[in-house]
DNA sequence: TTGCTAATTGACACCGGTGTCAGTATGTGC
DNA sequence: GCACATACTGACACCGGTGTCAATTAGCAA
């Protein structure tokens, strides 16, 4: 069994293999007859063209790059499956480019990564999105990218954003409506812009409820299960302490979990803790973790669609999408106790 | 600033693009001066071969599959992780390929990834490790590939392997040495040959240690968590109930933590808990969970270093590898109270 | 039927590298 | 000095596709 190359298919359909090219491609000004001839030739032969070849006339790879830097492996795991999703759908293939971005390197890496491997396309996760030296980088040599989760705008980049604001602010009105007034509140790491938004929804959702926002209840996090004990340590020191404890991430909610249960305080009766992103985690620890499910997957998969619509359309669009989040109830949250 | 060929580095150092390419592969006879030329050409012009048209003609692709179906994203992530590295190190590239193993379309899809990616080799973790129909197609194909945590043994094809079974047997001295007597184990899932192995070095240290088996103490899981507390609830609710548990993984061991916590059964003081493979999850419990480190990341390493050799000598070796676990003592296990 | 435009097809160069092989330079033993 | 093996080097075809452009065929109005 020999390889099937585009000559052998052209022999065997009796035409050039230019013709057979322009089949493979739907290219204009083919007969249906020799359409025809061409297409059952594939099929007996089992025909399957190279990218390789395909690639050097055309200057493509098929290939799209992504590029994170996020210990959280369930995020990544998400981002890679809804990548994935569009790239198998486009004949496209995913080239996953994990580096660190406190590194002077990661630029390097990525910069040589787009040589090597003649990346057509390129998804940024945070904090890359907004990474101005990257993106800078990015548009000088002309390579097409899309940024997920990007807080920096630009008018003319791909864009797909979840709307951290409204979630925060469903979240929060949920606590409200079980009865709580006196919401905690652990800030996420200083440098994410995610954190601030996720503020804000904690914020207006309060001041629309006419509750003051009471200082003592904002505890300044990093995103980092230790973070998570410490404030919820602090909070549930307070002389009149918080009811409820909304953590701008699950791993801190963990963190508040842990120490709740050494005071044995009990959670939900005596206390209600929620988290954000619906982490693996919040259905393995006890009580089961009230979040906010980030539709990471779903932007992703719409991340590469637009990023592949936007490659062979030679970068004419210049598309943003915002896809809202999901609260999921589960153990760690119920009615105020009067 | 227009394209860097190897015509481009040719002109520029004075020779022909053949040498160049001899260079560029390290190939004998070339002098030294010539050879000095052409490097001080490509550092000038910042020269990356395309491989594109390298793999064209040589028939290659530079290309490494990575197949998994895995829930435990933790698991993935690592796999990946030392996969890459050394793809990295050896310029290769790696294509990760999810796909459902009980699909009929998982060979076909792993069949035509190969075709039409020109796969250099593919990388299998559990359970396409032992899928027989799979390494058949492999072989007749005639695919370099490595079997990662097989446990099907064949002669003539590359594997990487943790040892469960001194594993298993490590953290159940580690758990008598503690001076539990009343040890109970919960099984992994019936299909995955890993459970077995599990267990059986649970019975030999008992053995060793001269501890009668109890069939009570063995309760039949399946790796989730609500088995975990299927068996948890099971095996504390016996008369005389164990005062250790040692769960085939950290899932099921997750599951016997909420049951002991529902029960307020006091742990580590009353009852050990110990699972299996260093999952996230381990850290963010409370009581935080003793285990066992797999050594998945190098073992996926390992795993790349021997394909990658086995590519270029043209499937001369048959290595095989096998790693050890490590134990790690978290706060969920203590000596046992007289 | 003829003339003209539009649709269809194929010859050939080219993408950017590598393999083959023949040609030239260099070194060695006599 | 010569014969010969050995070290370098480059011309050219080739990998498997696509782009260009010219040639052929078909369709249709006059």
């Amino acid at each position: 069994m020999q390889k099937v190359t585009i000559n052998v298919v052209a022999k065997h359909a009796g035409v050039s293999k230019k013709t057979v090219s322009r089949v493979l491609n739907d290219e204009p000004n083919v007969s249906q007859s020799t359409k025809q001839k061409v297409t059952d030739a594939f099929n007996e032969l089992g025909y399957r063209p190279s990218p390789q070849a395909r690639g050097l006339a055309t200057n493509q790879s098929f290939l799209i790059g992504l590029v994170y830097d996020n210990p959280n492996k369930s995020y990544v795991s998400d981002i890679q499956t809804g990548a994935l999703e569009i790239c198998d759908k486009n004949g496209y293939h995913l080239l996953i480019h994990p580096t660190d971005h406190e590194s002077e390197q990661s630029l390097t890496g990525i910069d040589s990564l787009i040589t090597e491997s003649r990346l057509d396309g390129l998804v940024l996760t945070p904090p890359f999105s907004d990474m101005k030296s990257l993106l800078e980088m990015l548009d000088s040599r002309k390579i097409a990218y899309v940024r997920i989760g990007a807080t920096v705008m630009e008018s003319d980049s791909l864009c797909v954003i979840s709307n951290d604001v409204q979630a925060a602010y469903q979240m929060t009105r949920y606590l409200i409506s079980l009865g709580h007034v006196q919401i905690g509140f652990i800030k996420g790491h200083i440098d994410h812009n995610v954190s601030e938004q996720r503020f804000q929804g904690y914020c207006s959702a309060l001041e629309e409820a006419g509750i003051e926002i009471n200082s003592d209840y904002i505890q300044q996090g990093d995103f980092r299960f230790t973070s998570g004990e410490d404030c919820g340590r602090r909070l549930l020191g307070l002389a009149s302490p918080p009811t409820a404890i909304f953590a701008s991430n699950d791993y801190m909610a963990a963190g508040v979990l842990k120490v709740a249960s050494q005071r044995r305080i009990m959670i939900p009766h005596e206390l209600s803790v929620v988290g954000f992103d619906n982490a693996p985690i919040c259905e393995y620890l006890w009580p089961s973790l009230t979040t906010i499910k980030q539709p990471v997957r779903a932007m992703a998969s719409q991340a590469v669609n637009i990023l592949i619509e936007n490659i062979r359309e030679k970068g004419s669009s210049h598309e943003k999408r915002q896809l809202d989040g999901e609260l999921i109830v589960r153990e760690s949250s119920a009615p105020l106790r009067v």
